[in-house]
DNA sequence: ACCTATAATCGACACGAGTCAACAAATAGC
DNA sequence: GCTATTTGTTGACTCGTGTCGATTATAGGT
């Protein structure tokens, strides 16, 4: 491979004087600018990413730390990976993969520390994060995917789930539904305090007062067969409830099914709608779900490129990113029912 | 951050002995090294992985080439690059993402020349892909998540759809099913020639012979829309039919809904096995699929780890792997039914 | 006419590691 | 007892860039 040494001979200039016709750092002579660059051409010359990473201390690298086995993987989530892979390349950043236990944070210091990343992005945090902690000590630049309790001087990209809760809530109440149930993710996220349960929750049920509507919350793993259980515990204590508003769409999925086997017929006799899966899941439901869907993309792109510009030095006025996402009216809702369920 | 010369002058040798009490390159006297390593514990030194590399000529980092828009992201896509990425930090390489369209992949083929990149893992492959063609060319390292129609000197870990799609329909037949319909993918993928839909029809087409049973042929886009219309063919020409092997994950949903809709009962009036779903994907249809499972794990894992050793110039005697997957028999397969359908 | 600012270029050095040639001392071979 | 090899260590060089200081030529201001 050509290196900067044979473009200068190639070009007749010193090395120097090919780097700052690169760089733009110091003015170059038109007339010589044009032979260097005919030379690069010639010689398909590339400067050297890892000489330039070593001289300039900037790797260009970013740790997408990726909270492997814990909590399973959902299918939503390559969105979010791929779309700050994307961002980050438009930058000339790469997104390094990384899956990470929780407890192995220290590695991704380790590696930072080496010189090899530049920052991390850091996914599924919890409200009070001791890896955020720890990064902070080290003075790791990163940006979140979500967000701490404590949020001074953190870059992050979030839900803004208080909007969303509302936004679906608000639906509901339109359509003239007064008793609401909402399905929330595990009581073990509430007490690890997971931002996103906590804040649904609390959201839902200020929304829902505001609304004039009742809320009753239904906790359920994040599985198929646990939203089956959940169902049964809504056929007990909760047919009065007329809508659902999940945040729990693994559940959901168990969730509807367990209705639909007792005789529920959904939008007819309960209007479902979820503010946490993707379109491709909603449209796996039958009927097609309604949703206010992720946006995961934006929220993806928004941490990679707030990261790559503290990374850069620049100021952000606001590098605290909320986005609500879109409520798509599907077939999962429908006018609250009046009177009995037909069955 | 401590580097070389700082660790040197504390332990009171040569820099030059550091590097070797650490490579091991040559032999250093016990009581030297146990004073080096003293020192580097006290400066918390890590050797910088820029100069490293540079110095190495080898960055260790492997581009996971990800075909973005063109053919939609499934959900199983994210486990096969989780363990690429755990397997290739293992080995102590960096998986990076790079989600890139078709036709930009000489932007790869330019990271790679500048030292960017050792190596790169791509998926996807058709059966005569050009990308390979480009990167054979250029002579950067590689392996593949498929495989093209040319094997030799290439690098891959792909799924055995002989064996799965034998496997399959082996598990029909034994279950008395003598009718059956294959559920490929699109057209557009037997006219691209995508390997995994060319292999598994013609694996399908010798298996149902090689067993006594006649197979039909249903094409279908990836969707659950245009499964639904393969439903409505199939219930149109394909009554008899008893059992259904399927590679198309998404137009599955479509197609089971169809039938259902139209009365049918999966397992009862139809057998459906799926050879292309995650469990989870499994777990989320009603009833929960038989299938035989794509080893995504293994497969991600093996492609990073084969390119990883030809990178390290490790002589493997077979840097080719198939993998079957495993049949789990779930509740969407029965005895075929006998006369009539009940409707 | 003189001083200063800017354009254009060069050579030297630094970034932080790996590795080779050289050398002293210790050991082995016969 | 003399040569040949191994052990242990050092200094110098290299990987390919970015950038600073110095140098010359030219233009601009008074």
């Amino acid at each position: 491979m050509a290196k900067r040494a044979d473009v200068a001979k190639l070009a007749g200039v010193a090395e120097s004087t090919v780097s700052y016709a690169l760089t733009g750092a110091r003015p170059i002579a038109e007339e010589t600018k044009a032979r260097i660059f005919k030379a690069m051409a010639d010689l398909d010359y590339r400067p050297n990413a890892m000489a330039q990473a070593l001289r300039s201390g900037n790797s260009k690298m970013i740790a997408m730390l990726f909270g492997d086995q814990e909590r399973g993987i959902s299918d939503g989530d390559l969105e979010y990976v791929l779309a700050a892979a994307n961002e980050a390349r438009s930058f000339g950043y790469h997104l390094i993969l990384w899956p990470v236990r929780r407890r192995a944070i220290e590695d991704v210091v380790i590696q930072a520390d080496s010189g090899l990343l530049a920052g991390a992005i850091l996914m599924e945090v919890s409200l009070d994060d001791d890896r955020v902690k720890l990064l902070k000590k080290h003075g790791i630049p990163f940006s979140l995917i979500g967000r701490t309790k404590d949020k001074a001087d953190t870059i992050f990209a979030d839900r803004d789930f208080e909007a969303a809760t509302k936004l679906a809530i608000r639906h509901l109440v339109h359509l003239g539904h007064k008793d609401l149930a909402f399905l929330s993710t595990s009581t073990a996220n509430v007490v690890e305090k997971i931002g996103a349960t906590v804040r649904a929750e609390k959201a839902a049920i200020a929304a829902a007062k505001e609304l004039g509507a009742s809320l009753s919350i239904i906790h359920s793993e994040n599985s198929i067969q646990d939203g089956l259980e959940a169902a049964k515990e809504f056929l007990k204590k909760h047919t009065k409830c007329t809508g659902v508003v999940s945040l729990n769409a693994e559940g959901l999925i168990g969730f509807a099914r367990g209705l639909q086997r007792n005789g529920w017929n959904i939008a007819a006799d309960v209007s479902i709608i979820c503010i946490s899966t993707t379109n491709a899941g909603a449209l796996a439901f039958d009927p097609p779900l309604t949703t206010v869907t992720p946006p995961a993309n934006e929220i993806g792109a928004a941490a990679a490129r707030e990261l790559i510009r503290a990374l850069e030095g620049q100021d952000d006025n606001e590098p605290q990113k909320l986005f609500v996402g879109e409520l798509v009216v599907r077939e999962s809702t429908g006018p609250a029912r009046t009177g009995k369920l037909k069955r």
